[in-house]
RNA sequence: GGGCGCGUAGCUCAGUUGGCUAGAGCACCUCCCUUACAAGGAGGGGGUCGGGGGUUCAAGUCCCUCCGCGCCCA
């Protein structure tokens, strides 16, 4: 193995660069199989990482280099730690944003009703726009739309991977899988089906919430609130002949923001506690223009303060009225279709002459033009009461959607998740406990998005590039489905498609012939396949061995806004499936904010692709950058930060060559002899760097990345500001064995240092290890205190006595404007007895390194350091 | 309106269970070609730690309150 591998001959390079490393350690890494998961690993010794798979069919971008950069750094940590790192890699390309980009690349567009053509090929003017408009779009069936995502997503893979090669994740990339391929379809389809088996999931002709554009149902996790001007209309509402409301006339004001639905109102409603209605409750009013009487009734949820106090309910406006709507038992009067238009037809109550001409007018026109028209209609009839009042308030919408979202009521397949159900839920928020987070705080927004869940989790998608929902349903004699009796298929078939596969027992002839079978034409929402990411990765249900060894998972790394979706869903169904957590850490990574990016974009024209930074600075100075971002927190775009890991990268090259350049002329690999490191300058440095390590180690195992990295910096940059520079002359011209105590003691710390820094710049110390050691650095153990012991119990503050003292006498330098290698004539260092005494032993090195011939030392109260430099030759 | 996070040097940020004179890097200024490195080195200036109040021998840190910013939810 690497770790084992024997010592080469030293070739420490003359002028050592950083140009070329990432393609020459990237193939080395593939050729010897440097991060290949070794499965014959028992669980206990496995790091299993549920990579978060990139949405393929978006852009590249910086995020992805950000984060992804996080979860590498504590995956080479565990490596370097002992464990057998599981890190496979993973594509999204289920969904909406490919399904989008294919329909155009291609100009297709998919019917579900349509059978498979197994010699459909992909059309030959694909990409070519023009050519694609004159000849319209062409339809294809479900099957043949996902071959065709199939061949764009795989180019879009090659460049994510191409990245992420370059950027140095040690990813396996044997191990690796997209949502969209058989693999996951078969994961999907059987764990909907066990959920199903479980009574986990269920169908139900509800209201759900409705995007107009893809009409397509949406769950709640993909609602966004977005503010848009609106207006609040006062409607006059009719009390009965001969009653008064509360302001005294016949009249009941009612303020709303959505005055077209009033066709559709089926109630009134107000706070229980409000005395300006309390007499009302329980009696009716009738509807301004449609004249329908519908009651007046009493709810909490009802705003005293909001608008006259009253509101009208109508089927449906917003998730209040399906509350409103579910809660008081009302009707139904549905005006809007699943394309966001009225409906040609009144709904049921609207009976008189005059209603059924207004809404004559309504019928067939969107929403927008609805509202224009039913507000033209009550000034007609005087029903308007006022001029509106313009506001700006919270709109829904579906956050990929640019219309606001309707309300209407459909048959969908939902998954439970705790939303109408208090014991699954208490559940799945004791799952939180049952991981680490990280930041610790994040959990908070784990709970927090449980206890607001108002309903089960919607799955089914009225789209097409998804995994089809696994169902067929028996048509009765009249050619009419039959939903309560869905027909399933046997595990061992999956993937199914029911749109061309026929349901089991049926004949394909007999789709669509009474008493024959229909296929559920819906896919399951993307959140339904990703959330089994766990499952997919470790080989759930196809491979027992693998997923004894990695599953449950130690860690999710992700981003925080999505873990109402992406966390929370897997949790939902690890609960179901495995009755356990999905992993035992999650690490939450923050965003990359660059409020300038906008511009340099706009003045130089060009975006900053992750492709040209790491051109620009190297892989290892972004990785930096990079790392720098703590866990959780939010990070500038810094290119300034870039630069600095490059100069680090830079000085770790030229530490190395002084440091490894003694011995290394001669025909025997440089060794590394505790022994040998008998000066207590030396024993101080190491004693020191085991402090260092122990550090690290923590910060490692507390999955603070970011702190392991600024730590060893810091400690890097004194060691070869002070510690390099004390010893030089000795661990040149020294006597023996002072001067190979020098050389075993830079080699050790040289040694340390590399592996400290291999987990954030993998290329640079693999570059640097390979100059000296065997195997690759990456497959080395992780430092311990215990290698760099001496077995000296030296005070370390030698090392801080000597190098304060060794300031001092720059600083004298500086300040006479004189250089550094100014001869000293004579010195004297004042400190107290028991610092003098630690200065003592590295007293001579202290001399050397400040050019002078001796340094005299006194014992006295603080510490004070004369200098006499040679005159100026002017 | 509720929840979470943030506010420390011109900029980006560290600052652990409260504990020496509040730190780093960048930027700025001065000096230095010194055989690992000028893609470097040595030094310097710069902060009432968002405001106010409280607890304490001691507060950047804990508590209260206010202000500002961000995210999530209603």
């Amino acid at each position: 193995m690497d770790a084992s591998a024997p010592a080469p001959l030293p070739t420490i390079p003359d002028r050592p660069g950083l140009e070329g490393l990432e393609d020459k350690w990237d193939a080395v890494w593939e050729e010897r199989e440097t991060y290949r998961f070794d499965r014959t690993k028992e669980r206990v010794d496995v790091f299993s990482i549920d990579t978060p798979p990139p949405t393929v069919s978006g852009s590249l971008h910086i995020g992805h280099v950000f984060s992804y950069t996080h979860t590498d750094t504590v995956a080479r940590y565990q490596r370097m730690a002992g464990r057998e790192v599981f890190y496979p890699m993973g594509w999204d390309d289920n969904g909406l944003p490919t399904e989008r980009r294919v329909q155009n690349y291609f100009g297709v567009r998919c019917d579900p009703s349509l059978p498979y053509e197994p010699e459909f090929a992909p059309p030959a003017d694909a990409g070519d726009q023009k050519a694609i408009n004159k000849r319209g779009e062409v339809r294809v069936s479900r099957p043949n739309f996902v071959e065709l995502c199939h061949v764009l997503t795989a180019e879009d893979e090659k460049a994510f991977e191409s990245l992420f090669r370059r950027l140095g994740l040690s990813v396996d990339w044997k191990q690796h899988y997209a949502t969209i391929d058989e693999r996951c379809q078969q994961v999907s389809q059987r764990a909907f089906l066990r959920n199903l088996a479980r009574g986990e999931a269920y169908q139900i002709e509800a209201p759900s919430l409705w995007d107009v554009t893809h009409r397509t149902a949406v769950a709640q996790a993909e609602l966004e609130d977005r503010e848009r001007p609106g207006a609040y209309y006062r409607l006059a509402f009719h009390l009965p002949e001969g009653t008064t409301g509360p302001d005294g006339d016949n009249d009941l004001l009612i303020a709303t923001t959505r005055p077209e639905l009033l066709s559709a109102c089926v109630a009134l409603v107000a706070n229980p506690g409000d005395e300006r209605y309390q007499p009302l409750f329980g009696g009716t009013v009738t509807t301004p223009v449609f004249g329908v009487e519908v009651p007046v009734m009493a709810h909490e949820l009802a705003d005293p303060e909001k608008g006259t106090g009253i509101a009208m309910i109508c089927t449906f406006g917003d998730t209040t009225d399906v509350t409103w709507w579910r809660e008081l038992n009302l009707d139904v009067r549905a005006v809007i279709n699943r394309a966001g238009r009225f409906n040609p037809d009144p709904p049921p109550g609207i009976e008189s002459e005059a209603g059924i001409a207004a809404y004559t007018r309504l019928a067939g026109k969107t929403v927008f033009s609805a509202q224009e028209e039913m507000v033209e209609i009550l000034r007609e009839t005087k029903e308007l009461i006022g001029e509106p009042e313009p506001i700006t308030h919270p709109v829904k919408f579906f956050e990929k959607g640019d219309k606001p979202l309707e309300i209407v009521t459909s048959r969908q397949w939902y998954i439970r998740n705790g939303g109408r159900d208090s014991d699954l839920r208490t559940a799945l928020i004791g799952r939180g406990d049952e991981m680490v987070w990280h930041p610790a705080y994040m959990q908070t927004r784990y709970t927090n998005w449980i206890d607001g869940l108002n309903g089960d989790w919607l799955i089914s998608r009225q789209r097409f590039f998804g995994v089809p929902l696994p169902l067929w349903y028996p048509l009765d004699a009249d050619g009419e489905p039959d939903h309560g009796q869905p027909i399933v298929p046997e595990e061992a078939d999956l993937p199914v498609d029911p749109s061309s596969d026929p349901a089991p027992g049926y004949d394909e002839s007999q789709r669509g012939q009474p008493g024959g079978f229909i296929g559920d034409t819906d896919v399951m929402d993307t959140w339904a396949t990703s959330s089994l990411t766990p499952q997919i990765a470790c080989g759930w249900e196809e491979d027992d061995d693998l997923y004894a060894r990695t599953y449950p998972m130690d860690l999710r790394p992700q981003a925080h806004d999505i873990i109402r979706t992406w966390l929370f869903s897997t949790a939902v169904r690890s609960h179901f499936e495995a009755d356990a957590a999905p992993w035992g850490h999650c690490a939450l990574s923050g965003w990359i904010l660059d409020p300038d990016r906008k511009k340099m974009s706009k003045s130089k024209g060009n975006v900053v692709t992750p492709v040209d930074l790491l051109d620009q600075h190297g892989s290892d100075a972004v990785r930096y950058w990079a790392a720098n971002g703590r866990p959780g927190t939010d990070t500038a775009f810094d290119d300034g930060q870039m630069k600095i890991g490059r100069r680090l990268a830079i000085k770790i090259l030229n530490a190395s060559r002084f440091a490894l350049g003694f011995g290394a002329e001669g025909n025997a690999p440089l060794e590394i002899d505790p022994a040998a490191i008998t000066h207590p300058l030396d024993q101080a440095m190491l004693s020191r760097l085991g402090d260092l390590v122990d550090e690290a180690t923590r910060s490692f195992e507390d999955f603070d990345y970011a702190r392991a990295l600024e730590r060893s910096e810091a400690w890097f940059w004194s060691f070869t500001d002070n510690y390099v520079e004390l010893v030089k002359t000795r661990a040149y011209e020294g006597e023996e064995p002072d001067a190979e105590s020098a050389r075993h003691a830079l080699r050790m710390a040289i040694s340390t240092l590399l592996r400290l820094f291999a987990p954030f710049l993998p290329f640079v110390t693999e570059e640097v290890w390979s100059w000296w050691r065997g195997g690759s650095v990456h497959r080395q153990p992780w430092p311990t205190n215990d290698e760099l012991s001496t077995g000296s119990s030296v005070d370390a503050a030698v090392a801080e006595v000597a190098a304060d003292t060794l300031a001092e006498i720059r600083r004298h330098k500086t300040l006479e404007k004189r250089s550094l290698v100014t001869p000293v004539l004579s010195c004297t260092v004042t400190d107290t007895p028991q610092r003098i005494a630690l200065l003592r032993m590295a007293v001579n090195d202290v001399a050397a390194a400040a050019r002078a011939t001796s340094i005299d030392l006194m014992e006295g109260e603080g510490f004070f350091v004369d200098v006499k430099l040679e005159p100026a030759a002017d």
